[in-house]
DNA sequence: TGTACATCAGTGAACGCGCGTTCACTGATGTAC
DNA sequence: TGTACATCAGTGAACGCGCGTTCACTGATGTAC
């Protein structure tokens, strides 16, 4: 191996580091992260960080899209995992638990991509790309049941008494468009309605609302999710 | 009028100017709020705040309490300004564009109650009665509407697939109690369903979620609220 | 009504701390001939 | 294989700024007799 790569390679790994312990002071600082911290925690002064990310954004701008990508990666293996892939409410039911699993277990990051935004700080346009991951997912899942003959397109009366206005359904048409898959309006509808729901039994549950209020989160949570795949007709 | 309570009013006119600033300061800086900022803004010595509040966390606190104040009352009132009380699904529709419109004219300080906790900081009791109010006007419309016999109770099969486990329901008869209502489970568990749901929406919405994605924003949520007002039976 | 005293609002300086970022520098590690 | 040079990682000091909180203080405003 040449020498070069060697020095690649240390390079690579003091990244990461530099990362992790950023991430582990995201845990009690929240978005108030401190480069000086950091470089303290790696025994180094904090001028040195500065051989890696070019500013405090751009290590957040990292940190932003590791958290959207580490929660994407999470929710395919969920729902890759189920090995008869037909069985719909199951798949919807793992990939949306890994979800919560995630978020519990990284609840720092969590807020990070998913909580109040950071003040000043714009996401740049990569982390846009990274955070449609999870709901490809859950859309894909809706897909395959519809394509399945499984689901019910809702063209028939008496399934949706409020039809979508002529603005939604170009936004409807957009997220058909970008998510790239073959789905009636009623069944796109029902899926932001379920990755909404989603999230916010996750953020209701990470940032207190459900405190003195729902004490069995896990169950409560697959309560909800099954009401979800009842909507969708899984 | 005697002199003590001119100086108390002058006092009380003193702590709400100071939370007006301080409101101003949370729309740029987010809940990193710096009491001398304030301070300069009212030209004023920094230490003077400390006739006023004790803590900058003292501070934080009564702008939590106030913006929960706000946005129930805001929604209290969209409620109350319907004259046919017996139109559950207009009531509805009212209340929770009212929590809309409140959160995108107040962004900041819905992100205060509603976002990402603020680290290191643990809201006191008194600021959970406050953040009861609003759901209490959600769930008085349900009940209205449940006495009035519009609503189903769920009793009848085919209508809710998954019931709920024993520690969700025992989680339902806490909120029962607390609201002091009388609803069947199937319609608390809707109540709960629909207030995730309600907030999921404006936090996505403000908190730049629907970004390229939805942008019919108003009736995109009003599409929303009516499903779940399908759902609830109104 | 007038005076002595107590309460209160606001000042200004200070303590002790933190931060992001820049810059000239030292050594070590790699590259080219 | 050996040497001259270029690249790179990390240092240490500094700039200029911000913060929450304490404390002794000055005046003004209220209270009690």
């Amino acid at each position: 191996m040449p020498a070069a790569s060697i020095r690649a390679r240390v390079r690579a790994e003091m990244v990461s580091e530099i990362k992790d312990v950023a991430r582990s002071h995201l845990a009690t600082d929240g978005a108030n992260l401190s480069l000086r911290a950091v470089a303290r925690d790696m025994g180094m002064v904090s001028s040195a960080i500065y051989r890696y990310f070019a500013s405090r954004d751009e290590l957040l701008t990292a940190l932003i899209l590791d958290a959207y990508n580490a929660l994407g990666a999470a929710v395919e293996a969920a729902d890759a995992a189920v090995r008869d892939r037909r069985k719909f409410r199951v798949r919807w039911l793992a990939a949306t638990r890994a979800v919560r699993h995630w978020a519990l277990a990284n609840p720092a990051e969590y807020a990070l991509i998913y909580g109040s935004p950071v003040p000043g700080y714009a996401a740049p346009e990569d982390t846009i790309v990274a955070a449609t991951r999870t709901p490809a997912v859950l859309v894909a899942i809706l897909a395959d049941g519809y394509a399945a003959g499984v689901l019910a397109s809702g063209d028939e009366p008496g399934t949706s008494p409020v039809q979508p206005s002529k603005a939604v359904r170009a936004d409807l048409a957009t997220i058909r468009g970008s998510l790239a898959v073959d789905l009636p309006d009623r069944l796109i509808l029902l899926a932001v309605t379920s990755w909404v729901q989603l999230f916010g039994n996750v953020s209701f549950e990470l940032f207190g609302q459900f405190q003195n209020t729902i004490e069995a989160r896990a169950e409560f949570f697959d309560q909800q999710m099954n009401l979800m795949a009842d909507l969708m007709g899984f």
